[in-house]
DNA sequence: ACTTAAACGAGACGGTACGTCGGGTCTTGCG
DNA sequence: CGCAAGACCCGACGTACCGTCTCGTTTAAGT
């Protein structure tokens, strides 16, 4: 998620270069704000990290920040949004493996306070207000179903998994899955406080698949 | 989770009575608040809920606020932990017709606009505040872990599910079902912002009974 | 000015017993908020003196306060009043010793940075409140006129001064005389917050009996 | 006595414009302050009056108040010293007459409710701090006795008065005068009550020009 | 000795003002 | 025009006293 430009939205491929008149704004300003903002919200939590402190912080003024975001949850969007884009699924041979490997990634990202912190605000700020949690969802959440997307379709060509063939039902299979692999994740770290470690992820899994609950697969 | 007494903590079992000097505490005032918290809670989340305001609903004056509750936190702990107390699992014959029961009485209650609010403001303010996690896990979390508890009884007493004989494995096994229903309700409805209804409850007990990822469970 | 019963104003001469039912009133209490009253007035000014504070000092609740006397004004007259009994004029052979014996005990009186926190915290508060002032002049103020009285009359036995005739002429006189005395050492030590020592007190004499602003007493 | 500028106290003549950075505080806001303080405090009295009732007054927020004053007592010497510089004395002719004039317009200041609760307040306060207290002269009180000095100036060019050779002896000389007039008028309208009326102007003239309290100068 | 009723301590109560802090806007002068 | 500085309005904060109100407990006078 880039940095919003107020006043005027800047169209997404800008062709004309719109010699932009006046000073331009500086390109280091934004680093060192989203910096700021990440650093003062794992100190100090959403309640605690004000727009004063961030700008201090980056040794910017207040009006600077509220030029190019129109308020704390944009900007704290912003800030948080990237630390999101390094999830990756890599083929490690089999579904279990790559699972674990996925899980691990997230509960890596997840044992970073200011990760804790920023998420749990975020969600907590789009609870009551819809268009936060659409925002949070597209540019959070939603992204990182590729993952799933992708273990499956290896999954798939290793011959783990049939392929089924309605693309809808597809789709709603991944929901569930990544709504459970995610939710207790989330669940595990940002809720109870509990690290999710190798032998949590692996009786996890377990239980994903079917060696847990009714282990044995007695009647189903 | 009662009002908590601020200068001296009485014991949970009273024998001594404790000869209360002075005026004592006005009980219908502390239902008052809790009503009214819940209530602005609802309303206007957690960023728009005003100490004074609670005091103007509940009838109160603030200092009648801050002499129970010292905190924002405290009071919404309280606020909100009886609303867990309601969850009840029955026995409705089958395993499966448990959890989904279970399930869809937790997504009722957090379909709660007073409740997705209140958990969350929980939550993110827990991530910076050990204690408070601690609180919330004591006193709302753990709590529910008894339905996975007897629901599991349940089945074993149907012969759904083997009697596991290690109680610590047992234990485990509990805490990793929870995470992950738990878990999966939580996201599906804090974070995504998406109903549980009847059709991804059962979808979702599909995954979790072995119908789902790897459904025909063939190499497990 | 004696403690005021507070909900049977009692006539001025108690023929009846009026037999009091129920527990006395405690004298020694009255004693002790009466001097805490002083003490903290003199210690923390009359806007830093509470109610809860001399209630503290005396070892007395609040109730019993707010049973003797109605508010903050009414407690600090009663407080201030009795300090002003122990002025006396004492027949020193000459006018002017005689003025400078009560000018030098007024400003003894004056001394004491109680005396000065309370009369001055009285004085303001009067500003607003007629009545206060009123009850300012009657028990505070008014009877120390007794001294100019009881001064003129030595002087007009000694024949320093002659003997007007007119009764509410010599009132007049009284009043004047007693603005003048009293007015020039009240500026003179909480005003101006310098001490009326003999120097002082000699050369202020001088002026009031005509040695002073056109001495030699050429063309009156 | 101009609004004391909080953060850095500029010297009395600013040889440096020490450029200003940021928006610089609005002189309209000033006066609009004082001018509400003046207006709140004659008719709520210092007891009545609030930091918040002047802010609504002057049409601004408390913080610009209290970025300005550190508290009420600077807020009001500052509202106040200023009713003071309108004291003048003329040469009427006579010394009577010119003391006359200028008790008289003494009393009309001290005739106005929001000096009288102004000054008193002050001057209860200035007995606590001896800070205040020096402020208050400075500022206030000795500022006047310029009217002493120049209308002793008059009286010995008409030789109504001999000229002193000595002036730390005038010095004194109009220390006392000064303090007798202003006591005299202050304990008649602040601590009394009662209105310096021509009548009571006259009499206390005659008092301090010998026709008083040994009328006729029989033995001085 | 027993009754009775007011005084007493303790402290909770509804209020009001306090002085501070953060949010977000506006107004300067400089680059 | 961007930017740093900082004043501005607004509104919530948590605290301190106010004067009132219950409580349960003395304490003396009258029986």
């Amino acid at each position: 998620m880039a940095p919003t430009p107020q006043p005027a939205t800047q169209p997404a491929t800008p062709p004309a270069p719109h010699r932009a008149k006046g000073r331009p704004r500086s390109a280091a300003a934004d680093r060192a704000i989203l910096d700021a903002t990440r650093e003062a919200l794992a100190e100090l939590g959403w309640g605690g990290l004000t727009m004063g402190d961030v700008a201090v912080r980056a040794g910017v003024a207040k009006t600077t920040l509220y030029r190019r975001w129109p308020s704390k949850n944009e900007l704290v969007v912003d800030a948080v949004a990237s630390l999101f884009d390094e999830l990756e699924i890599a083929d490690r041979g089999s579904l279990r493996a790559d699972i674990a490997d996925v899980v691990a990634q997230f509960a890596d990202l997840l044992a970073r306070p200011e990760s804790q912190a920023a998420l749990l605000a975020l969600f907590a700020e789009g609870s009551r207000d819809p268009q936060l949690r659409r925002r949070i969802r597209e540019h959070i959440v939603d992204p990182q179903k590729r993952l799933v997307h992708e273990g499956l379709a290896h999954a798939v060509a290793r011959g783990e998994v049939p392929a089924d063939g309605d693309a809808t039902a597809i789709a709603e299979q991944i929901d569930i899955i990544f709504d459970t692999i995610a939710g207790a994740v989330e669940h595990r770290m940002l809720v109870i406080g509990e690290p999710a470690d190798p032998v949590w992820i692996n009786r996890f899994i377990d239980l994903l698949l079917n060696q847990g609950l009714v282990s044995g697969c007695p009647g189903c």
